[in-house]
DNA sequence: TTGTACGCGTTATCAT
DNA sequence: ATGATAACGCGTACAA
């Protein structure tokens, strides 16, 4: 089914059936509703890489994400979508479950479907990486990314503030001892949230005492570092989540081990998922608003979008504390 | 940056190029080398567009599902997405949002990528549409597909017997006002889990009382759902829910209404997703093993699979009771 | 073993 | 307004 049998069913040349597809401007509505009708007929469809191909441009946007589990990434997904949509693009997605080897052929994939842009927010990449990816020629923009040279179009969250707003209302509630569950990340970047939750804390007077467990970015991750956590002998009087989705395994731990959240233990998470107004207790977290920064993506990628500029914006974003039910005052 | 640059570079032909990167047998170890050389000095990457327009084929499968947020689609994605990686294929996800419109169209961008295969599992597809898709060509296999003339391969669960499962637990639990939260699909086809739990609540003897409430497939649908439904009056002592993201809102709207669960209301959910163990309560549920359906989806879809039977094969999965701690005896 | 040349299905540039 | 036809970048018979 090509072009082809369309035009001799309609006793017109592949030209004019091109034309009507893409409906360019001259063309005899005659001719063009009988072009339509065997389209119809034939339950044609144009080729799509034979399209990009001859026309050199693609309407594809591509998403690289870390985890496509975590509703973070999931939201910011969906935020591109929509605002991609609007603009008569696609997007594709690829998870890369923190494992490099899939980010790099993730990335030849992309590179090599010609997208019209790609958006990435994989806090594993490396700068090595990235530079490729810029130099590769296609729009990019990034999601935290890792200094570069020449740099690209980023959003960054101020993970600093936002920890600190974290941790001084732990202070507040008369929290000593803090833990930080945070999730495995190959070594690029050393994860923000964590760093700044040690040098923040790190820095308070009176002093405070902290330790950190890291496991998979999942509910399941969580547990098992609160386990880890509690096998040690640590006893934290609040825990600090690298995210939400990882809190949610936290304070099942912590329920399971008898322990009361937040009676005996607060627990913040990050993010400020969906999920996190539905658990019980309700996680107190950060916001990050991520269908800003799905539709910044876009924006940023897309020539033709509204809020398009041509100039690398650099975008920063604050977390804003949401206080919910899962931290109280420190049990004395 | 084309074949023929590399060609160029290293002093071949294109054809010779084109063998070395789908390595055939025929080439010579030093030219080979030699071609390789060029190809990672100039960062070159075949035009994936090209390469499917001339070889005809596409190493990419097409997922369609109706919600990608919920964890549910997502497991089966993942599943089919690591059996296609283990045959070089990729896979490309649609979420149709239950839009009757991004359902079209979605299957519209699949066809016109010629992808080299296409699972479906959206319960608001119609005849129509599915029949549409088989006759294009692409192979295509379904979940919970409406029944068609020439059937495709399709994955059924038989909702009727695990419902059944469900429904006669809670009768045991001496529970005889129940209440089914399901969400919002276009008519097609009725969703079969709560034309089962009608069914089989209609024939029970001694009668049992119920009702049913509808919103969106989210936990935010849930709560609503919920909400309406202790506002009619109606005091139920189990909701079955229709899977368990839903469940989620479920419980915490009577969490919310001071209600106990299970001490005041039983709750039952469906699929059996990772989340659904880590609430609390933690959610009794009907287990329906997402993995084995994305990977058989892929065996269904790929010849090369190992598992691939050239015949439609049809299969058929019977969801499990899973009794955790969101249900117990009915308050009498 | 390697090169030449045609075809894949579409867009776009000329003519007409 | 419409029709030829040359790209687009690659795979692959067919030759050499």
């Amino acid at each position: 089914m090509t072009l082809d049998d369309v035009a001799r069913r309609a006793g017109v040349s592949t030209a004019t059936v091109s034309r009507v597809l893409n409906d360019a401007p001259s063309v005899r509505p005659a001719t063009r509703s009988r072009v339509l009708k065997a389209v119809t007929d034939l339950n044609y469809l144009p080729n799509e890489h034979a399209r990009t191909l001859a026309g050199g441009r693609s309407r594809v946007l591509g998403l690289l994400v870390s985890n496509i589990e975590n509703p973070f990434f999931l939201d910011i997904y969906h935020a591109l979508e929509d605002a991609a949509r609007t603009l008569a693009h696609e997007v594709v997605v690829a998870s890369t479950g923190y494992v490099p080897e899939h980010l790099a052929s993730s990335i030849q994939h992309m590179r090599a479907r010609r997208l019209a842009g790609i958006a990435v927010i994989v806090s594993e990449i490396d700068a090595d990486l990235a530079g490729q990816l810029v130099h590769s020629g296609m729009p990019t923009v990034f999601y935290d990314a890792p200094r570069l040279d020449r740099m690209p179009p980023n959003i960054a969250a101020d993970y600093r503030t936002g920890m600190h707003r974290c941790v001084e209302y732990l202070r507040g509630l008369g929290h000593r001892r803090l833990a930080f569950v945070g999730h495995h990340t190959s070594l690029y970047p050393l994860n923000a949230r964590q760093a700044h939750f040690v040098e923040i804390v790190a820095k308070a007077r009176p002093a405070l005492e902290y330790r950190i467990e890291t496991s998979d970015d999942s509910p399941e991750g969580g547990r098992l570092a609160t386990r880890a956590l509690l096998a040690s002998g640590f006893r934290p009087t609040a825990i600090v989540c690298v995210n939400d989705f990882m809190a949610i395994g936290v304070v099942r731990e912590l329920l399971d081990q008898g322990l009361g959240v937040p009676r005996d233990v607060s627990v913040t998470g990050f993010d400020n998922i969906g999920l996190s107004s539905y658990t019980s207790p309700r996680l107190t977290t950060l916001d990050i608003p991520r269908a800003r920064i799905g539709t910044t993506m876009c924006d940023l990628l897309v020539p033709e979008a509204p809020g398009h500029t041509g100039r690398p914006t650099d975008i920063v974003i604050t977390p804003e504390l949401i206080v919910r039910e899962s931290t109280g005052v420190a049990r004395s």
